[in-house]
DNA sequence: ACACTTG
DNA sequence: CCGCCAAGTGT
């Protein structure tokens, strides 16, 4: 169990504790444990119980408790709380706008106890009776509660990438297909996905049997494909195919429906490769990723599809977090996990800026000291270097977070918007020219502050925006945060033909979080993305130069 | 810390 | 009618 969820089960047992209304300062206890879990340097799991209990503001019962819900998933708190608690009351803890004090109110004056009868609530327009909720609560919440069922049976890319190579893995070990291959929405990186493909050549009795004995409860065999869900819940579909009619199907089973459309299908026929298909219509091989119905057809047909951009290409990480503001390790560790463990050339620093308090941000002294030390640091890892950069809040008026003679000290500036989140589009789109304008402002971060599945964007005329960092010479992020992967991958190609920069911007937290670059790899390829068009694949003399050109 | 909503 | 506070929630 990673940390994470060891601090999100202690928040639930917080939050049910105060939805029970137990003793206020053991509840207090348990929501600080909580927060501070989250932010541990190292693996709770295979800590020992001293090394745990040493921390600041954690002591032997949070140990122990710990401890326990490593081992059982669970610990006593948290046990007592889940069992006087119905199903449907969890699930609200979930929506936007509910928190323990709503949800009891919700429960005892209105008597409802699932998300459904909430629903239904709303739109009798019965919440607006209780005591502290009004007519524009009401609205938010119903909102909230439509756009979760909408999602509902979407998951994270990212979140069963791991499931799915596994479930390929043991596919391969135990019915040794001679062709097997990830297949539709998953092959193509979509950042979100209701299901995940697999196509093999097996024979479908072998294949049900094999299925029928691990994943039985599920199993169910569709016109096309066989259908089953895995132990966490994730939906797999199993398309069987001829050996010898495997890469057409691959390309069929790929899609996307609207990519199969462009293409003259008579023509996609039992060859020994993609790429032997793609040709036989005349055109160039196609990556998956890029596969979507827009423009890659014509100009496969034309010879003139983008180098894609790979992992590979990438020669520095910007917008990065540490200590300082709301990262879990320090400015040292993160740059020296950037220079030997990924063998990048620089890092930048960009954590949260004053206004940020809630997340730790950096008053002007503690900006002039991480200045210091980013000093000394980069004598001792030369030629390594890190960049002074800053994540600056773009304030409700559109400015940035501090005065022009801080904002100048630094090497860059990632300005994104944190609050105020519900503006309308033609507000939201003004605040975001201003910053745009703003001469300090480098890159333009997260454009819409999205959360994949939990949270849309705020809505924004992307046409001017894009046009502005273009007049404005502003790079566009594309944060690699599976959550985020905001600028969407549909609005990359637009950025591009107007010249404008991308950056794959991990906007890490922690060491690992590095690696969320690779999320960002695959929809920067979706969005058609060459490395000499992504600011981090500049060397390092190069972006040096871009920098100073820019202030 | 600050914004937004309701009372 | 207005401004202001308190409480709950989110960032």
């Amino acid at each position: 169990m990673d940390n994470k969820t060891i601090a999100k089960k202690f928040k639930l047992c917080s939050q049910l504790m105060e939805l029970h209304n137990e003793n206020p300062f053991r509840t207090k206890a348990i929501a600080s444990a909580s927060f501070k879990l989250d932010k541990i340097p190292f693996l709770l799991e295979t800590a020992s119980l001293e090394e745990i209990s040493s921390q600041p503001g954690i002591g032997k019962s949070t140990a122990e408790k710990v401890k326990k819900l490593a081992k059982t998933g669970s610990f006593d708190e948290l046990d007592a709380m889940l069992s006087i608690t119905p199903e449907g009351i969890l699930e609200m803890l979930n929506i936007k706008g509910l928190g323990p004090k709503k949800i009891q109110i919700i429960w005892t004056e209105l008597q409802i106890e699932s998300v459904g009868e909430l629903l239904y609530a709303c739109n009798e327009n019965r919440l607006i009776e209780a005591k502290g909720f009004g007519r524009k609560t009401q609205e938010d919440i119903k909102k909230s509660i439509e756009f979760s069922i909408s999602n509902q049976g979407w998951f994270l890319y990212a979140r069963v990438l791991s499931n799915a190579n596994n479930l390929l893995a043991s596919l391969q070990k135990n019915l040794s297909p001679t062709l097997i291959s990830f297949t539709g929405d998953f092959r193509r990186k979509c950042e979100v996905l209701s299901a995940v493909d697999i196509l093999l050549d097996t024979d479908k009795q072998t294949t049900l049997a094999y299925l029928n004995a691990n994943y039985a409860d599920s199993l169910k065999e569709e016109l096309e494909y066989i259908s089953f869900r895995d132990e966490l819940g994730f939906s797999f579909h199993i398309y069987l195919s001829a050996t010898a009619e495997f890469y057409q199907n691959l390309i069929l089973t790929t899609g996307s429906k609207k990519h199969l459309e462009l293409l003259d299908l008579t023509l996609v026929t039992a060859l020994g490769s993609e790429e032997e298909i793609y040709a036989k219509q005349g055109l160039d091989y196609i990556e998956p990723e890029l596969r979507e119905g827009l423009d890659e057809v014509f100009l496969a047909k034309n010879h003139q599809l983008p180098k894609l951009i790979n992992f590979d290409d990438l020669k520095g990480t910007l917008h990065n977090h540490s200590t300082y503001s709301d990262g879990v390790h320090t400015l040292a560790e993160m740059a020296r996990y950037t220079k030997e463990q990924l063998g990048l050339s620089y890092f930048g620093i960009c954590d949260h800026s004053k206004t940020a308090v809630y997340a730790n941000g950096l008053p002007i002294e503690r900006v002039q000291k991480q200045w210091e030390e980013i000093d000394q640091l980069n004598q001792q890892l030369a030629p390594f270097k890190i960049f002074k950069g800053i994540e600056s809040d773009i304030l409700s008026d559109g400015s940035l977070d501090y005065p022009d003679e801080i904002l100048a000290g630094f090497d860059f500036v990632v300005a994104s918007v944190h609050s105020n989140l519900k503006m309308d589009e033609e507000k939201a789109t003004t605040r975001l020219l201003k910053a745009i304008e703003n001469p300090y402002t480098t890159i333009l971060g997260h454009p819409t502050g999205r959360l994949l599945l939990s949270r849309s964007g705020y809505p924004l005329d992307y046409k001017k925006i894009i046009d502005a960092c273009a007049a404005n010479n502003v790079v566009i992020e594309i944060n690699a945060n599976p959550l985020r992967l905001d600028l969407d991958w549909r609005w990359h190609r637009y950025a591009l033909e107007k010249g404008v920069l991308l950056s794959i911007n991990p906007d890490a937290h922690r060491t690992e979080g590095l690696l969320d670059m690779h999320y960002g790899i695959f929809v920067a390829r979706k969005g058609g993305l060459s490395a000499k068009n992504c600011l981090n694949s500049f060397s390092l003399t190069e972006i040096e130069s871009f920098f100073n050109k820019k202030s």
